[in-house]
DNA sequence: TAGTTCCATACCTGTAAGGTATCAATACTT
DNA sequence: AAGTATTGATACCTTACAGGTATGGAACTA
């Protein structure tokens, strides 16, 4: 006995029609009998009456009928919630974030979920406060770790928390470790920085740190990522203003993270995530990323 | 999705192990492995993990194996209350019974069963008692409704009546109603009754009687049914006496039933069967066979 | 490190599920 | 009442699939 049989049977009790009943299942009227007849053998139960053309279940038939009822609404709904069991722990979590966000950290939660989700397959993007924000709106990410502000109404964000900036230059010029002299040499340093467009808050915050200490940069390189600039920093073909956060990141790199003092200007890390997105691994993410990153950070 | 899909897949659960649930289940180990592959596929979830030569299930797969589980349960109540459902309304009884049970009412019975057994197959033996006894203790008969005493280990015997004798003369005789005019015609008529081989304990009845009466009998015609005998006592060929029960069925016959005053001397007639045949008929035949013929005789 | 065992995959074979044709019986239509 | 249509069952045929063996890659065990 198989399903098959029994949705055979099944149908087949409905209609009380074996052409019907063939029809309604995709194949011919003959099968349909033969397969009947298997089943009544099996049990060695008459559950159909054939008589004068006409069809009729038996006493027996129409118990069968309500079990085998049952036992379909049974598997259905069995089949539905494995589904959404699995699909909980597995499915998929885009994650956006900005180049400057500690990998480390993340990978730590990403371990973490994997503990509550195994099956869950994660995509990381390292991209701007910008495309992550169009990324998140379209519904091609779903959830991002940015640059605050993010003005979006379809978007929820969450302040994790606030970066103050420091200066970064190469590492032998770290003896202008005093604010006055470091003005001084910033003034007639190239800069190495981020386009405005693809990050103009953060453009922003440097022109204003800058006219704070009573200068204004010479942005001689634009690049798109941290990574980068700190490289080049390295490298000596300039300096840069950074979120601090990035010096426990990047403290192999022979640059010197200078702080400045007095200086009330900060970078607000956010989580964005759209509003609509109902997924149980991004609820997890969001509620976890921070007491995951605070305990493996300590 | 099948059956068989569910089976192989409880199988493994509870092997956690491909080969030890292929021997389980009388197949090789790679179509196991291909079937629940195709299993994990149709449902679109991951049921087991694979991992150094182990097999474990997943959340979702230990949700699914109770469910199986369940449904599995559920089947095979259904399949052996389906069997109870058709073995009770159907089957075969073979019922035996001697020439002189009034037929109309053993057909009342039969009728009123139907209503309980739709399907029931009755097989009907008019036989006398002897026959009726050994083909009970053989099994080819069911039940039996025939003369006592029965005496056999091998059956239960439940009373059904009393049935007195009755004197059957043709009826152009008649007037020959009292008593001391009754038994000097009879001690000149020849008799016609069963042979001794076919019923002794009836035979036996017949010389008690007549020796009750005074006289023995002259049994000039042995016959071997109750209808032979009422027929040639109409046709003039001599007298008869047999049990009372018989006028009621037999009142269209040219014969006439003269009661036998102060005789203490009546036949027994009951109802035997195996006591090892549990049929649910046969119960019920049983236990409702005098209180059906109470009604229709009402 | 070599031998053994695990599950997965490649390839092959026999059987059973589903097809068409048609039958006997009954219903329906004219 | 005769002709036609329809029903479920059976005969025969074809093909897809379930189960087989062989073997691979990876891990375990002695």
């Amino acid at each position: 006995m198989e399903l098959r049989h029994l949705l055979y049977f099944r149908t087949v009790a409905e209609e009380l029609h074996f052409r019907k009943a063939a029809l309604k299942l995709f194949i011919s009227q003959p099968p349909l009998s033969r397969q009947i007849k298997e089943l009544e053998k099996e049990l060695g139960v008459q559950l159909f009456t054939r008589k004068d053309k006409r069809v009729y279940l038996t006493d027996a038939g129409k118990y069968f009928k309500a079990e085998v009822d049952g036992i379909f609404a049974r598997l259905e709904e069995t089949k539905g919630i494995v589904r959404q069991i699995h699909n909980n722990e597995s499915g998929e979590l885009k994650i956006g974030y900005i180049s400057s966000v500690y990998q480390s950290h993340l990978a730590d939660v990403l371990i973490a979920m994997r503990d509550v989700f195994p099956y869950i397959k994660t995509n990381l993007f390292e991209i701007p406060t910008l495309t992550q924000t169009k990324g998140l709106e379209l519904g091609n990410l779903d959830v991002g770790i940015l640059r605050g502000p993010v003005k979006s109404d379809q978007l929820k964000v969450k302040t994790l928390f606030f970066d103050p900036f420091v200066v970064v230059i190469p590492a032998q010029k770290g003896k202008h470790k005093r604010q006055e002299k470091l003005e001084a040499y910033l003034r007639g340093s190239p800069f190495i920085f981020f386009s405005k467009e693809i990050a103009p808050h953060y453009y922003d915050k440097l022109i204003e740190i800058c006219a704070r200490m009573g200068f204004k940069p010479d942005i001689v390189h634009e690049v798109n990522n941290v990574h980068s600039i700190l490289q080049l920093v390295e490298a000596g073909l300039g300096v840069s203003i950074l979120p601090y956060s990035l010096k426990q990141q990047y403290s192999f790199l022979k640059v010197s993270f200078i702080e400045l003092e007095n200086m009330p200007v900060s970078t607000e890390v956010v989580m964005a995530y759209k509003r609509s997105n109902k997924s149980a691994a991004l609820r997890w993410f969001v509620e976890n990323y921070q007491s995951k990153i605070a305990r493996f950070s300590g």
